[in-house]
RNA sequence: GGAGGUGUGGCCGAGCGGUCAAUGGCAGCAGACUGUAAAUCUGCCGGGCAACGCCCUACGGAGGUUCGAAUCCUCCCGCCUCCA
């Protein structure tokens, strides 16, 4: 049950596990890279210009980040990764000393769908700055990447949405699978990790089929793409009960893309994943959503105006130790730049504090008796929930 | 005193005989957001109802022309500009 990945660069152990008899996987772990631990389960807060939007790198520390994403198209277009590299890497560019991961630009494949043709070699983009064409293959990616320096480096990958037709779903995960081998192939930094992504959308064979075939090279750990888009929460732990399971024996972390709220990540959690980044936490703060324990509120509301309690008792966050619901609900009106620094602060320390009482309850192998209450922590599955008030 | 202009829904501002309860924007009220082209997007936004349709009140005020007026005419009131 417990083991430790053969990565030299980034292994990972895993310290306790639930007792998957009950259709629990949620594992305890921890993931060491040359930029420090990563103690798993684990949020890694999205920061795609190498920066998490509205925050600096003590913010991210305060909130209590181990690891920050950031992303290999958009260094690519803007600073440029020559350059980054030039001025110390990553690291150093963005005042962050701690772990970092980057995402390969696969994303961006679809997430930038009218800008883009797609052939076997690689994608070619408009680019969303100035509508220049740019190209990403998987051996410009990797390039991009070492040139970037990231702890961690992701093979650049084909996603797509488990609802397309299944021959469209088919040929893409097909692609994520050759550009893997390629990713693999291209890259050489011997101080940074790489992990692979299976694809497959929510068809149980195409799943496993990827499954098998990304676990079979040697990564240094799975990532699971398409997971985080239009599909159900019925349909996600479907597909995770295909994919873990397929990776029991195998001790490297894996990462599910793109999740996501509390609910979801504590789901995922269960199903077996490790590693999560999203960008909803922060996302929604810059919107005025602010999460508390059993649900969200909004602070656009009108309710909040005259509300001088903090958005979240007990909070330590930058936001909740010092100011109302009130002021914040008055920045957010008046779009002063403090309220997206405040909100965003307060999310990312929600759901940082939310993997660390995962942690503490398979650390305390409580796992399974705790789980009713972090799922009242978490709120509602549903990808609508129900904003609640706390008393 | 003379000449000209202008007054529209909380605010700004279109409309200049019917298809106008009245384009837009702002403000306001809600909702969405999951590997970030997002400090973004969407809906509602005079009142009432047995409400996918009908009624009432509405475009400074009062009259009038017309089958029909926010739109044309007359007078009045307010504001603005220029000349004295």
């Amino acid at each position: 049950m417990a083991g430790r990945s053969g990565s030299a660069v980034v292994p990972f152990t895993v310290l306790a596990a639930a007792d998957p008899a009950h259709g629990n996987r949620a594992r305890l772990g921890r993931l060491e890279t040359p930029h420090g631990v990563v103690d798993t389960p684990q949020f890694m807060p999205v920061g795609t210009n190498a920066t998490v939007k509205a925050l600096d790198p003590g913010d991210l520390e305060h909130a209590g980040a181990s690891i920050v994403l950031a992303n290999t198209y958009h260094l690519f277009l803007r600073p440029g990764h020559e350059r980054i590299e030039r001025l110390g890497g990553l690291h150093r560019f963005m005042g962050w000393d701690h772990p970092i991961l980057t995402d390969s630009g696969g994303f961006q494949v679809v997430s930038l769908a009218d800008a883009r043709v797609i052939d076997e070699d690689g994608a070619t983009f408009r680019s969303h700055i100035d509508g220049s064409e740019r190209r990403l293959t998987p051996e410009i990616a990797i390039a991009v990447q070492e040139a970037l320096g990231p702890d961690i480096a992701v093979a650049f990958d084909h996603p797509v949405y488990p609802s397309r037709p299944r021959p469209e779903v088919e040929d893409a995960t097909e692609r994520t699978h050759r550009w893997a081998e390629r990713s693999l192939a291209a890259h050489s930094r011997p101080d940074q990790g790489l992990f692979g992504i299976i694809q497959g959308g929510v068809d149980p064979e195409l799943r496993a089929r990827s499954t098998r075939f990304i676990a079979g090279l040697p990564f240094d750990g799975i990532c699971i793409g398409g997971l985080a888009g239009d599909e159900t929460p019925v349909q996600r732990a479907d597909a995770l009960d295909v994919i873990v399971p397929l990776l029991a024996d195998d001790p490297r972390p894996r990462y599910l893309m793109g999740l996501g709220s509390p609910a979801d990540l504590l789901e995922a959690v269960i199903g077996g994943i490790d590693l999560f980044d999203s960008v909803l936490p922060a996302r929604n703060a810059r919107n005025g959503q602010l999460w508390v324990p059993g649900g969200r509120l909004n602070l656009r509301n009108a309710a909040f105006l005259d509300d001088g309690r903090p958005v979240q008792e007990d909070c330590p966050c930058l936001l909740c130790t010092r100011f109302s619901r009130a002021y914040l609900a008055h920045l957010l009106r008046a779009r002063e730049l403090l309220a997206y620094r405040l909100a965003t602060c307060h999310n990312l320390t929600f759901t940082l504090d939310f993997m660390a009482r995962i942690r503490a309850a398979l650390r305390a192998g409580t796992f399974p008796e705790s789980l009713a209450a972090l799922r009242a922590r978490a709120g509602r599955i549903s990808r609508r929930e129900v904003a609640v008030e706390p008393a």
